[in-house]
DNA sequence: TTGGAATATTACCGTTTGGTTGTGGAGTAG
DNA sequence: CTACTCCACAACCAAACGGTAATATTCCAA
């Protein structure tokens, strides 16, 4: 296998992106900036993802901290994108093995 | 966009995978378990990632619970192997976008 | 059977985390 | 200036987490 996590620098590093990602509230963050065309102000988030506004602030950081989410003010208001190709496939990568093992395991059920 | 996180149920499924990835310790586990020819034992797992015993065996739990990760217990020892392709996929995806980050903020400094 | 090696489990502790509430600051319109 | 909107931040609390130490449990060997 090839030397992915050489380095623990590099441990670090991706830990942290995998924690940001390890949690339902940012998740949905996420998933209201994927499925958003046009970017979303931080009001337009909590909405959108059911949260608090303080909330959504709060995770909105974290996600701009470990550099999912980029952070682009606008007069008054702030506007968010999800760094990209990055977080879609890293979606796409896990979305599509839960489904494939939820299929395989009700196939298995017949 | 694509309807990736369609559903609640599929928010904590792919929370809870990430999860279980980020942590430092568990990176460790699976950087062993992906560089190792051979499946390692728990002892070995622990070996290799620098992990006490008890330390070793609550985190490959979990890493098995989230499905990273397979048991096959062989006599008295367990052996563990990871699940492929997705962990090499997932390791393989972000350590290539900090690398990547890491060379142009590098660079940006020239 | 006795002993030892490999793993799982429990209890415990300090730290971190997710969420809420409340407050303050920056920007904008009237 | 005033009022309002949008956002960041601090304090706080309960819950979860990572780690350790000690204690089962299981299996194999002598």
């Amino acid at each position: 296998m090839k030397p992915f996590l050489a380095s623990d620098a590099m441990i670090d590093e991706v830990s942290c992106l995998f924690d940001a990602m390890g949690d339902a509230s940012r998740l949905k963050i996420l998933r209201a900036l994927l499925e958003s065309k046009e970017p979303l102000s931080q009001g337009g988030v909590a909405e959108v993802a059911g949260l608090s506004q303080a909330n959504a602030s709060k995770h909105l950081a974290c996600l701009v901290r470990v550099g999912l989410v980029t952070r682009s003010p606008e007069g008054n208001t702030v506007f968010f994108r999800p760094v990209l190709p990055l977080v879609a496939d890293l979606c796409e990568l896990v979305c599509g093995h839960v489904s494939e093992r939820a299929k395989a395991s009700y196939q298995a059920l017949t």
